[in-house]
DNA sequence: TTAGGGTTAG
C-alpha cells in the first residue's frame, strides 16, 4: 500500500466504523458504492472492515457478497466472515469457510471453537479443540482467547473431568491471571456441580471485576443458594464493585430458584432507584418467572400488564413455564397465545400448552394441540441425559435401543424400584400425559432418561464418588422422587444439572426442598 | 492497521 493511499484507506476506515456505531443503513450503502468508486472494494483490509459493517447491521448476505468479490482474501476476511456465522448460529456456514481456509491461524480456531461452544454444539468445540492441539504450527497454540470456550463447552457438557486438565493447561501456561479465563473458570467448576471448588478458584483472584461476581452469584443461584447469592451481592457492592444488568439477571435467577419472593420484588425496586439500571426483558422475565413459580400468577399476569416495555417471548414464556408447573390452564392458554404469535417455531410452547390441557384432563384440547404441532411441521425435544465417567460422557435417551447396555439399566431400575416400593417409594405415573394404563405408564417413567443416566452411574462409579447427572429438560416429579431414594437406599451422593438449576441429593432428601 | 474471549435468560 502505498504512503498517499493510506490516508484514504483510513478515511473510509473511519466512515465505516462511524456506520456501525450510528447502525445506519443509508450511510452505510452510501459508503460501500464511493468504496467501490474509487477502487478501494479489493483491499482485504477495508473488506474486512466491510464484513464487520454488515455483520453488525445483521445483512448477513450483504456481508457474503463482499466475501465473495473479494479476490485476494487473506486470513483476517476469513476470520471476519467464520465470527459473522458464528453470530448468526449459522453454524454450517461458518464450518464451511473454516474448512475452506488455506492458512489458519489461532484466531481462525479460536472463532470455530467459540462458534461451536455459543451454538449448542459443545461436544463439536472440544472435537475441534483437540485437532488444534495435535498442531504443530507456531501460530496455532491456543492461548487464553481459546481456553474461555473451551471452558464454556466443559461447563455447557458439565464435563468435569475434561474441565480439569483444561485448568491442569491453564496453570501450566501461566494464563491463570486473565479475568476472562478465571471467571470462565469459576463458572465451569459451579455449573459441573463443584462449587466449593468454583468459590476457591473465586478466593484466589488477586482482582476481580463485575463479570467474576456475577459468575460465582450465579453459580450459588443455580444451586439453590439464594440468600448466599444475595449476600455475595452485598459483599460485591462493599468492594466498590458496580453491578451490571446482569448481576440483577443473576440475582433474580437465584431468588426464583430459592422461592425468596419479597427478596426478589426488593431487589427489582432497588436496581432501578438505587443503581440506576433500566430493567430489560430479561429483569421481566425473571421477575415474572419468580413470581409464577411462587404459583402468584395473578400478580405475574399483572406484572406483565404493567411492563414499559413490549414484553416478548421471554416474558410469555416464563409465565407459560409457571402456568404448566401450577397446571393453570386460563394463564396457559394467555401466555401461549401470544407465543404462537410471536415464535410459531419454537415446539417447546406447544407441548407445555398441551401438557398443561393433558394435566387437567382435557384430552380433546391436548389431541388439538399436537396436531398444531404436526401441521406446522414441529417436533417435540426429545428428553436426554448424560453423564461423565472417566472422561467420557454417556448420554441417554428414554428410547435408546441400541445402548449396549441398555438390557442391564432396565433390570437394575425394575430391581431397584421394585424394592423402593416396599420403602415407600411410589411411582408418580400422572407425569405421563398419554391415556395409557397404570402399569404401562409405569413401564414409561422408569424407562426415563435420568434414570437410565443414574443407573449407569451406580455400575460405573465407586461407592465414595458422587454421580453427577446433566438433563436437558426440567426434571420430572417421578425422577425427582426415586432419586431421592436412591439417595438413601444406595447411600449415594447425586447431583442433578437440569435445564434450570441443581438439585443435590443426599440421604434422601433434595437440595430444592422439592421447590423447582 | 484488521480477526477470536468471561457473567444472565426457561
Amino acid at each position: 500500500m502505498s504512503e498517499e493511499s493510506n490516508p484514504t484507506q483510513r478515511t473510509y476506515e473511519h466512515l465505516i466504523l462511524s456506520c456501525i456505531h450510528q447502525s445506519s443503513l443509508v450511510d452505510a450503502q452510501w459508503v460501500h458504492r464511493h468504496l467501490h468508486e474509487n477502487g478501494f472494494d479489493q483491499d482485504p483490509f477495508l473488506a474486512t472492515k466491510l464484513i464487520n459493517m454488515y455483520s453488525s447491521l445483521d445483512l448477513i448476505d450483504d456481508a457474503r457478497k463482499v466475501f465473495d468479490k473479494t479476490r485476494k482474501r487473506t486470513i483476517y476476511v476469513y476470520n471476519a466472515l467464520v465470527d459473522m456465522y458464528a453470530k448468526f448460529g449459522c453454524v454450517a456456514y461458518a464450518s464451511a469457510v473454516f474448512n475452506q481456509m488455506a492458512v489458519k491461524n489461532v484466531v481462525s480456531w479460536s472463532a470455530m471453537i467459540a462458534c461451536y461452544a455459543k451454538n449448542g454444539k459443545a461436544f463439536e468445540a472440544l472435537k475441534l479443540f483437540r485437532e488444534m492441539m495435535l498442531k504443530t504450527e507456531e501460530d496455532v497454540g491456543p492461548n487464553s482467547v481459546t481456553m474461555v470456550s473451551v471452558l464454556q463447552a466443559c461447563a455447557a457438557l458439565a464435563a468435569l473431568e475434561q474441565g480439569k486438565l483444561i485448568h491442569g493447561y491453564i496453570l501450566r501456561n501461566g494464563l491463570d491471571t486473565i479475568l476472562p479465563v478465571i471467571s470462565a473458570l469459576v463458572t465451569m467448576y459451579a455449573r459441573c456441580g463443584k462449587l466449593e471448588v468454583a468459590q476457591q478458584v473465586f478466593d484466589g483472584m488477586d482482582k476481580r471485576d463485575v463479570v467474576s461476581w456475577n459468575s460465582l452469584i450465579s453459580g450459588f443461584g443455580a444451586h439453590g443458594h439464594g440468600k448466599k447469592a444475595i449476600d455475595i451481592f452485598k459483599d460485591m457492592i462493599s468492594c466498590g464493585i458496580s453491578p451490571s444488568p446482569v448481576s440483577f439477571v443473576s440475582l433474580l435467577g437465584a431468588c426464583s430458584h430459592a422461592g425468596l419472593v419479597d427478596e426478589g420484588r426488593a431487589l427489582f425496586q432497588a436496581m432501578r432507584k438505587e443503581y440506576g439500571i433500566i430493567p430489560s426483558v430479561e429483569h421481566y422475565a425473571s421477575m415474572v418467572d419468580l413470581l409464577g413459580r411462587a404459583n402468584k400468577l395473578e400478580e405475574a399476569a399483572k406484572f406483565i400488564d404493567d411492563m414499559r416495555i413490549e414484553p416478548g417471548p421471554k416474558v410469555w414464556g416464563s409465565l407459560l413455564g409457571s402456568s404448566r408447573i401450577h397446571c393453570n390452564v386460563e394463564f396457559a392458554e394467555r401466555a401461549s397465545t401470544k407465543l404462537f404469535q410471536l415464535e410459531p417455531a419454537n415446539a417447546g410452547n406447544y407441548v407445555l400448552l398441551a401438557d398443561t390441557y393433558a394435566e387437567a384432563g382435557k384430552w380433546d384440547e391436548v389431541k388439538r394441540v399436537k396436531k398444531l404441532l404436526e401441521s406446522r411441521g414441529l417436533q417435540k425435544v426429545p428428553g436426554r441425559s448424560w453423564i461423565e465417567v472417566k472422561r467420557q460422557i454417556h448420554s441417554f435417551v428414554s428410547t435408546d435401543e441400541f445402548n449396549p447396555q441398555i438390557e442391564q439399566l432396565h433390570a437394575l431400575l425394575c430391581e431397584l424400584s421394585s424394592e423402593m416400593k416396599e420403602k415407600g417409594y411410589v411411582p408418580q405415573i400422572k407425569v405421563v400425559l398419554y391415556d395409557l394404563g397404570e402399569e404401562e405408564k409405569e413401564r414409561i417413567v422408569l424407562g426415563h432418561s435420568e434414570k437410565l443416566a443414574l443407573a449407569f452411574g451406580l455400575i460405573n462409579t465407586s461407592n465414595a464418588e458422587p454421580i453427577r447427572i446433566t438433563k436437558n429438560l426440567r426434571l420430572c416429579e417421578d425422577c425427582h422422587s426415586f432419586t431421592k431414594f436412591i439417595s438413601k437406599f444406595a447411600r449415594k451422593e447425586i447431583l442433578v444439572r437440569d435445564v434450570n438449576r441443581f438439585h443435590h441429593f443426599r440421604d434422601g432428601v433434595c437440595s430444592c426442598g422439592d421447590y423447582w
